[in-house]
DNA sequence: AATGAATGAGAATTCATTCAT
DNA sequence: TATGAATGAATTCTCATTCAT
């Protein structure tokens, strides 16, 4: 009908600069920023190059909104997760981990991680930037459950800043193997057996002995 | 003396390949493939661009060199680790990780490692060949010392090929991040803390306990 | 009231094409032809880049609308003073040039002129047609002056042709200035003291004469 | 010979800049800045497009360079000429703008003058640069002519700064019409008697003497 | 072996112009 | 009539690569 055309351009034109932002990251997490050109991003939008600075200044200012745009959500629904299972610190610990290999992890927003690392020296204040307001605020929230478990005398006690670091590099180093090595192999590892034993060891290693 | 000038000159002339490799890989490891001027790797070196073409065909045959050329000598020394100490799986497992990070880790090579995550997309049989050639070499030793203790009874039964990920990934993440966000923070993570909490959570999630 | 509005809109859109003449002029003479976007011009006229479209043909159209509409006016005023001052040419020549100060030299038309000096090379049949148009029509209305004058025996005699030129170069040259070099520095000269410094010069001469 | 070729290459290679620099006037005087292309340039000098930027970081230090190398010699020519010249006001006064007309208003150099009146709201900073030293140091030259005359009882008393303007206006009006619409017509005006007419007439006065 | 001037293909960016609403 | 989103041709600028010396 005649008054669907409307709503569905509105739509699209309201969509565009999030298409965009989609496209982008997956370009620049398959190339890197330097090696990625406009053209190719515009294409799989859909839409031709000057399009793009309609919506985004710069190349550079359209990396940034890939890399800003991408993981408040998934923080917010970690924090959510603390304030309703602190109860069961083991638990609650597990489904953070799990939880970002689900909505991060796994998912394409897990490219920004890929790009922060390898493009951190070329984008000095974009780097500073994200340290603070996505890994600071991740960090705190991991720090925060894992000091729950000490208060609790379900974990051991242990530096919780490191013990942080500890337990979440398995869980990046997996999420760097899929979008690397991962996507070159046929056969590659089993990522949910991976995390389940990771899971196990690091629970293996954190909990108090019962029987001592 | 006069004759000491063309041995000199012999000495600097036949290092010239290997300096250009290491002066490569810190540009490569610090902007990228694509960002790399030739004209930067030329002037660390104190040559000019057109001198390295004497030497390397194009800039991807020099990235190449670049990372074929930097984990052999580490490689070996794991291997020779293994067949020196097959007696303590425990400790072997340990001097393994704490060797990587003193060899590889903590030194310029990391950057190779850093670069082929970050660069996998963009060369696949490069990406292909180191995963063959170092990955997998290194990830047999690994996976030898692993199953080494198991078969003595020392380690915890488990896949083994899982467990090399698990065990190997905080310290892969730690090269990372010291390349990444370790670099514009002030007050960084103490590493040395950080591997020896890793190996402590590792050997308690892996050891048999003496007292079931 | 209501039935205002119609009335006040349609004036408003009448005056459009004028007043996106007058913007383009400011614009194009402050940037040249080449450096002046049209969103420059929309903007100031308030209306969207596509708008222009609606008037004007192209970009080329609308600066050779604002060439062809600006002088007729001064011009016509010009012709009407000689028809009506023929009895002193004295008085009438230096009315002429202050007029066509007062008209064209010290307004936002003298952009048209200074246009026509930077861009002629860009815009050859419209160079050809303003020089025939107005600078003929200008030249031979000071032409007639400079004849009446020595028919009159008041003018010493000379070719009048290039006399037109000589007279009028400094009338221009301050109006170039103005628009230029005078718009960059704070204390620039006073404009009202050269023009009656040249028409003294023109009218006296420099000399002392030898015989007062 | 072969002792030869290099030298021919020297002087080649030396020459260069220099030639970009003359190429580069003539097309930014007949275009403007930004309607020149690069391409254009590069062409005329014989050179590709990337050539020119072993030489110039950009087009707009190409347009700088243009500009601030031109008038150097044609003014120190000027100030000899005043050293050499004061027992003889009115003939030096003549020999200067006759010279001027000859060194820079007659030739390629007059370009610049044209481009500096054209392009100076689009560059704030040269134009500055350029009234303090090439317009500014003219200027002094010729005041201090004027004064002398002055000085000297062989000029009446005026106002030397608006003077010099005044006197000065006929000369870069010729100049500036020769290169606009001097070219597109058959039968351009003949310069050197319009020199001779606005020298005469400076010296001597429109009007007739009422004594003689 | 070494140089560094020159190249030219390629990428980002701009903007006059179009067109569906 | 008016809009403004979209286009794509054109232009500046970069840099890997070549080559004469």
């Amino acid at each position: 009908m005649a008054t669907d055309k409307p709503g569905v351009r509105q739509r699209r034109k309201d969509a565009r600069p999030a298409e965009m932002v989609e496209a982008a990251l997956d370009v620049f997490a398959e190339r890197g920023f330097a090696a990625t050109r406009l053209e190719e991003i515009a294409d799989r939008v859909g839409v031709s190059k000057g399009t793009l600075y309609l919506y985004f200044e710069s190349k550079e200012a359209l990396f940034k909104a890939v890399v800003e745009g991408g993981f408040v959500p998934a923080l917010a629904e970690g924090e959510a997760l603390l304030e309703a299972g602190k109860e069961d610190p083991e638990r609650l610990l597990r489904e953070l981990l799990r939880g970002w290999w689900d909505l991060v992890g796994n998912t394409r927003l897990a490219g920004i991680a890929k790009l922060m690392i390898a493009e951190s020296s070329n984008f000095p204040e974009l780097t500073e930037h994200y340290r603070q307001n996505v890994i600071e605020r991740g960090h705190r929230l991991m720090v925060a459950v894992l000091e729950l478990g000490m208060a609790r005398g379900v974990f051991r006690q242990q530096s919780a800043e490191l013990l942080c670091h500890v337990a979440f590099a398995p869980m990046l180093m997996a999420s760097l193997w899929r979008q690397s090595f991962g996507m070159c192999c046929k056969e590659d590892m089993n990522y949910d057996d991976y995390i389940a034993l990771h899971l196990d060891m690091l629970m293996h290693g954190l909990l108090q002995e019962k029987t001592q």
